[in-house]
DNA sequence: CCAAAAGTGTTAGACGTACACCCATGG
DNA sequence: CCATGGGTGTACGTCTAACACTTTTGG
């Protein structure tokens, strides 16, 4: 009745046609500067699927969850493996469960990912890692379009009531970098005045002595204020820190 | 090294000590009247353990993930199995994965339901089902007690941007009554004159020709428009609907 | 008639938005 | 000196909280 004897040995990427197994992918968000224009686009790295189900195709980073380590270890594992990334921000996002959304039958728990443009390096020698437009993206393997779409949904869903956009900058900015951060996301442009108000009487944000020169008038940097949670996580908030750090 | 050849038969209910298997849980929300007070508490059916992991102590409904079946149907099957009920609302809450949350490594889909007064029947004649108060739980098996506090911090938190508060209704029902679900959950009054008016603007209500008498002046009653979702689900919401329905 | 809840009106403050305006620097 | 983005001030509409007020029933 069961072949899970000879098949889930060593490595649980072998296929046991019987056995639910789990996989763990993340969706990974980075900002690139368009050149020429003073706008940015969401971008997220890819892997391209060496194996048999949709060899060939790009899909998410991931991989299988081991049997000792939480559903956060394995998310940071399996992207660092497979991009080198390690990124600032990582959060759950999803548990995909469909019967036929792979040949054998997996649940995949998906996290979702942000990275500082600093932090971008490293994947950029790997083979089979490869960066695309958000908005503009191939078929992928598996439902992975339809969990990039869900991500993207709660990427600008979160950026209005959080304070994640942090997540996507270096340590020093400027507002106006900030703002450009704002409105890539939500994909509109904002006034700069109102939003210098709304950001600076939020607390969140430090001002330093230094200025971003080159252009015209010198910018202030800020600083994010880290006595501030990035996002509200409620009551799993030390749950989630526990598995990650 | 492995042992599943023994261990994985037939229910995927006996123990496999070196196998992930998958759970569903839900954390079932109602609302019950305090007798007396003019305003309601939240209330959860709990399931009592018969088995060796926590056994006489009381966990979420729930079970093992069939491999025929999504996650959202295991959610609905092994909810109706457990306690009888049929919720008018389930959604997605959270995976949860650390390994030592069970003696053997389990990793478990958990959703949230409402369930309307009037579908609270069923669970009344089932042994070994209780329903408890939310804010004075006793102690849960595994890690379900940080679950149901994260579950009703979801809770406020979805009340407060989307019409989930319908979901603890009957059919027909007066703004007062609306009001005390909003109270009862958010755990402060709030102003019937302005309530009336946020709501009655929202369009998300329309006025019937009946009344609920009894008391003093007779309250309007008022329907549910379901032209409106009842929650934003985002690019998932056909995915949901296709899995619950 | 009176208490109490249903329902309406009005006001003051907070907040978001739009936009006019000064400041400082590179060219 | 001028174009451009950094940074400040201000006025207007919307939304919300607070509360006075009228209406309609049960007792």
């Amino acid at each position: 009745m069961t072949r899970t004897a000879t098949a889930s040995l060593a490595s649980a990427a072998s296929a046991a046609e019987d056995v639910t197994r789990v996989a763990v992918s993340t969706v990974i968000f980075s900002l690139r500067r368009d050149p020429g224009s003073d706008c940015s686009t969401v971008v997220l790295p890819l892997v391209r699927r060496t194996r048999d189900p949709h060899e060939g195709l790009w899909a998410l980073p991931g991989g299988w969850l081991d049997i000792a380590e939480s559903l956060d270890a394995a998310a940071s594992r399996t992207l660092g493996e497979t991009t080198g990334l390690a990124p600032s921000y990582l959060e759950q996002l999803y548990a995909f469960g469909a019967v036929d959304r792979s040949p054998t039958r997996v649940v995949s728990i998906v996290y979702w990912a942000l990275l500082r443009p600093d932090e971008v390096e490293g994947s950029k020698d790997l083979e089979n890692v490869e960066w695309f437009d958000a908005a503009s993206l191939p078929r992928l393997a598996f439902d992975h379009n339809e969990i990039v779409e869900y991500a993207l949904w709660r990427l600008r869903n979160k950026v209005g009531y959080s304070r994640i956009a942090h997540g996507l900058l270096a340590d020093e900015f400027t507002l106006a970098e900030l703002r450009e951060v704002y409105e890539s996301i939500l994909g509109r442009r904002l006034d700069p005045a109102n939003f210098r108000r709304q950001v600076e009487g939020s607390g969140t944000l430090l001002p330093t002595d230094r200025f971003r020169t080159g252009s015209h008038r010198p910018a202030r940097l800020y600083r994010y204020n880290r006595d501030v949670e990035l996002a509200d996580l409620g009551p799993l908030a030390g749950f989630v820190r526990k598995g990650s750090s």
